[in-house]
DNA sequence: TTGAAAATGAAAATCATTTTCATTTTGTGA
DNA sequence: TCACAAAATGAAAATGATTTTCATTTTCAA
């Protein structure tokens, strides 16, 4: 979600605490998407009594970061992924929720193309593909 | 959440009312997204006194019947546009808001692509590009 | 050890959206 | 025109995710 900009490695990051830990096993462990509320309830059932405003801290940090990726369901709902290193998209079932991670050549030229023609900088996009996956 | 999944063109269209009228209305006159409060807003300015759940219920139809899109907002919240205004994506300022609508022809093949690729069907596709305009 | 900063979570507050339900409007057949 | 059922309407309550508040606990460096 950051395109132009050469890796820094100079930013400060900030100190990741156990609850973000424990997110991140979270979603390591599920390996797809889920919202704040799902990931409070698993972690609950394993007898974390970690609280909902903490996941939510948590995650929202974890975001701000880069270190998981935030899209949201059809409903609006926030649904939270681990991201990979490389920027990618997703191609989203509407009906089950299944998710393919795709490579998105095509995007970043296009958003630097346009951002270029209209002069901005610093500039990021989103794209997402959502339909039926042939399962459905 | 609903999903009969009516993919059929025989559909009978359900007749539309006045409310239904009153939204397409706003929305052509404003010609961008809205979201529904939004809208009840700007008709409520005008003098019409029609309630906050007819909007909803208004947007819903005609969401159902494909007359209008229904995206959302980074919140998550719901905002709806004509359909058929052509299909545009949108290059937005981080810093003042300032938007432009920009052309994804380049998109439109990358999703359709994608799709291809996976089995997917019935697709659609979200994409937007933000930084800083040049007066920011 | 100690005080300050960071983290935590319960409960309350927000806010968009949906549901309920009683009332009004509309359309149709007699 | 009348009567009546179906559709539309909207106020108020309910929902549900997310955020805020705030008092308490933990962490940690000096």
């Amino acid at each position: 979600m950051k395109m132009g900009t050469p890796m820094k490695k100079n930013t400060p990051m900030r100190t990741m605490n156990k609850s973000d830990l424990k997110l991140i096993a979270v979603l390591e462990r599920t390996g797809g998407f889920a919202s704040a509320q799902e990931l409070h309830q698993i972690l609950r059932r394993e007898g974390d009594g970690i609280g909902l405003t903490t996941v939510y801290r948590a995650l929202q940090s974890l975001v701000d970061d880069k270190i998981v990726d935030l899209l949201r369901r059809e409903d609006g709902e926030a649904i939270y992924r681990l991201c990979g290193d490389g920027h990618h998209h997703h191609l989203v079932c509407k009906s089950c929720g299944d998710t393919v991670e795709i490579e998105g050549g095509a995007i970043e030229k296009w958003a630097n193309t346009m951002a270029e023609e209209f002069g901005f900088r610093e500039v990021g996009h989103t794209a997402e593909i959502f339909g039926l996956c042939s399962k459905c």
